[in-house]
DNA sequence: AACCTGGTCAACCGCGGGGCG
DNA sequence: ACGCCCCGCGGTTGACCAGGT
């Protein structure tokens, strides 16, 4: 699922996810849908009240501090793929807030994006891979999410960490004319985009990857672009979900 | 066994771009 | 036009691990 960036006109967060969150209630657990609820509405209501209009330095800093940094649990990472999953990855600061994670909305998304992923392929990167990345680097530089288009479920950052390690090795040993041959050799095998591997490494057998399949399960047919525009519809245009599952218009997966 | 070193990778930070009110 | 907010990108850091001495 991909949201264009005016989606973020959407940002009434608060009454508008509340029903939201109604609309999906039915195919989630019910304990989840009221503690998102409850958040929503206390945040809906602080907003309301006084707007927070520009929080003093002294209150951002504060607030930083309370966040949680580093390495992720599993618990984090449940729940985050369990977030994403209802919401979509977008709004990321709203994530951050519904999920109940004590993180930003900056660090879920990079956590999302890096690590929880579906897509994201884990482990070693194949000779084809390297290859790539050493002909791509060559011809455009240091644009790392922009190679890692052309590297399917392989990260910017995955990529960037690689040529670090690759671009030390290759201080050390000041490009030998034999590296240089099985790299020419090696760019004759390559092709211009490697394609994914349905179902990827992934390994099935995980918690995460369990969670993954319930989540986009709900959301197969119930993609957040639909939940958006019916919101803004009038309410008497509104389908309850069973409705909305028989409905053949319905088409969208969530993972994109 | 203890220490050192290099490799790997996840995560953070700062910044800029773009949409919106 | 301006400021705010969100997102994404690229650079950097630091923890962890394996292998060597």
């Amino acid at each position: 699922m991909i949201y264009k960036r005016g989606e973020a006109s959407k940002r009434n967060y608060g009454k508008l996810i509340v029903t939201t969150v109604e609309m999906v209630g039915k195919n989630v657990g019910l304990q989840f849908i009221e503690a998102v609820k409850a958040k929503l509405e206390l945040s809906y209501k602080q907003k309301s009240k006084g707007k927070q209009k520009n929080k003093s330095k002294v209150e951002v800093n504060n607030m930083r501090e309370e966040m949680r940094k580093g390495p992720w649990t599993e618990q984090e990472d449940l729940q985050l793929v369990r977030t994403v999953g209802l919401f979509g990855d977008r709004r990321w600061d709203f994530v951050a807030k519904v999920s109940g994670l004590n993180r930003t909305g900056k660090s879920c998304r990079l956590r999302w994006v890096n690590y929880l992923h579906p897509g994201i392929k884990h482990g070693r990167m194949s000779p084809q891979e390297e290859c790539l990345i050493i002909e791509l680097h060559a011809r455009w530089g240091n644009r790392w999410s922009r190679i890692a288009l052309r590297l399917p479920g392989r990260t910017d950052n995955e990529i960037k960490n690689y040529w670090r390690t690759h671009m030390r090795k290759m201080d050390m040993s000041t490009t030998s004319s034999s590296s240089s041959l099985t790299y020419q050799a090696c760019l004759l095998e390559t092709v211009p985009i490697i394609s994914i591997h349905e179902g990827g490494t992934h390994d099935d057998s995980s918690c995460i990857a369990r969670i993954l399949k319930s989540t986009q399960s709900v959301m197969d047919g119930f993609p957040m672009d639909q939940i958006w525009r019916e919101i803004e519809a009038p309410s008497s245009l509104l389908m309850s979900v069973d409705e909305r599952k028989d409905s053949s218009s319905f088409t969208c997966t969530t993972w994109d």
